[in-house]
DNA sequence: AAATGAGTGTGAGAAAAAGTCACAGGCTCA
DNA sequence: TGAGCCTGTGACTTTTTCTCACACTCATTT
């Protein structure tokens, strides 16, 4: 191989200028100053003998010859910066939505550091996708309806089983028995779950008109709030509200049925052996795998 | 980001270390003493505080930490070996098979010199599968029986037309007008392609036993050249006997029918916009067109 | 059992690479 | 038109990397 040697440093500064389209955020990103930048652009150029780049008004601009070459070496430092993650030392990171961790993870999370009380775990609250390298996440509690990233270890957690809830004196007031009686209902929504309704409608087969969407809440931990104050009934997962069905605040008149959506776990797959890590995700598996069997023998689970 | 910034010639270091199982090997790779390596790696190790290698006799052997590591690395270095390859200067390197250099190529580069004076290229023999970072190839001739290498851009280049070619005194003697004619006919062979008889056999229907395969031939150009010499009737390829056939060293009372196979090029997919490969690949696609059509209406071409 | 050969580890110091600083000069926008 | 950002660069410093030479370990041979 009689191969081109250039500095590894040059190309990380080349593509890290490319990416960010500024020589001085560069700089920034990789710690130094604006001139080395500057230099190892120059020094790459000298030795491809290719122009990379070029000033645009105040910007670092990569030429088309330097587009082609950041398009190819940006997977790459991505690879190794993601490779290193695994040795990363302090806190894991898990990521979930507020809502998860509200309701589910801050009632239990006191039973994991328990045991294991040398692990410490950080909280990234999102639902949505995430780039596990950027945001140096190593877990991540989503919805199937969200589609992971094209790399991303994905396990199941558990169903969703979802239900209408309310207060028990609305219940009593609406003398809930069957799906029909909600018709009188006010049916609260989220902005997070807009078809929330719409499935459970579509799923236990009932004759209902779609509420229209009145006021929608940001999250569904409000939507909670405001069942358990009374403003009306709310579709909801039961392993968000199996404490507030045992403790009376709530009621589930209709019981529940097995959504169309899961619970996954994702795991970027250069931290499947870190020990931190695994134990957590075993951790949720487990932990999760209670709410996975409804607690009657039927489909309906009676609130 | 807290992230670990490891030096990223340490990280080379290392994977080359893990690769090839050796710091001595490692330092020749990279053109440096095995000190080098040796304090590099001890320098990554110290940082990531992880044992990455074990001296295990005469070897350095990577740790199951190190060989997921190297697991990781080693994607990510070779793509960024593969991203410079569209800026290295210097000759690009065709791979072909051995015949069809000889009874293909050799003829018509004349030509691809003659227009594109200033692009130089090399060959590099081999009809099988390759690593187009490692041994520096450009773009390669193959046949689609091979399976191309999972990120190679294929292209189609031509059907391959497939029959019976022998001397002329031989076609006599044999009196060769019908398949059956074979049956008194030696029918030789090659070691590359086996299947040859068989697959034309096939594809034409006629009932003729497989031949026994004695001695093979190593190579088409030697069968083909057997069959020059009067030997027996060879099953070849239209492409590498038109100039015999035009000649009249050689005959094809039987003509040519559209095998099994096509031949295709294989294009790394960084070099797709690197301009000599891209115009060597556009004179090889308009030269094979040329082979692509039957020279007479039919679908047997008469030889 | 000692000698040999092939490999790794390391201290001291040399060489090379990368970075800093400070200033020059260009562009944009109000 | 001048303030605010940006990139480019000469001179110099700091950091990283490498070499050399020798120590040491292991496996194999004599």
């Amino acid at each position: 191989m009689n191969s081109l040697r250039p500095s590894l440093n040059a190309l990380r500064a080349f593509e890290s200028m490319a990416r960010l389209g500024s020589m001085t955020l560069a700089a920034q990103e990789l710690g130094v100053s604006h001139g080395a930048i500057s230099r190892q652009v120059r020094s790459l150029e000298e030795l491809l003998g290719v122009s990379l780049h070029a000033k645009q008004g105040n910007n670092a601009i990569p030429t088309e010859a330097g587009q082609r070459l950041a398009a190819d070496l940006m997977p790459a430092f991505h690879a190794i910066q993601a490779s290193l993650a695994q040795f990363m030392p302090g806190p894991i990171t898990l990521s979930c939505s507020s809502t998860i961790m509200m309701r589910w993870l801050i009632p239990r999370i006191g039973d994991f550091r328990r045991l294991h009380p040398q692990i410490e775990v950080k909280f990234n609250l999102s639902h949505d996708r995430i780039d596990f390298v950027h945001d140096e996440i190593h877990l991540a509690i989503r919805n199937s309806m969200i589609t992971p990233p094209k790399q991303a270890v994905v396990q199941p957690l558990m169903h969703e089983w979802i239900g209408p809830v309310c207060t028990p004196a609305l219940a009593d007031r609406l003398s809930l028995q069957t799906p029909m009686d909600l018709a009188q209902a006010r049916l609260l929504q989220t902005k997070t779950r807009p078809l929330a309704w719409r499935e459970w409608i579509l799923t236990c087969g009932v004759e209902l008109p779609i509420p229209a969407s009145e006021a929608p809440f940001e999250h569904f931990y409000l939507l909670i709030q405001a069942a358990i104050s009374g403003l009306g009934v709310a579709m909801v997962p039961h392993m968000l509200v199996q404490e507030d069905l045992q403790q009376g605040r709530l009621v589930a008149p209709l019981g529940f049925v097995k959504g169309p959506h899961t619970l996954q776990l994702w795991l970027p797959p250069y931290l499947r052996h870190k020990r931190e890590t695994q134990t957590l995700a075993d951790w949720l598996t487990e932990q999760m795998s209670d709410h996975d069997v409804p607690r009657t023998g039927h489909e309906v689970i009676a609130g």
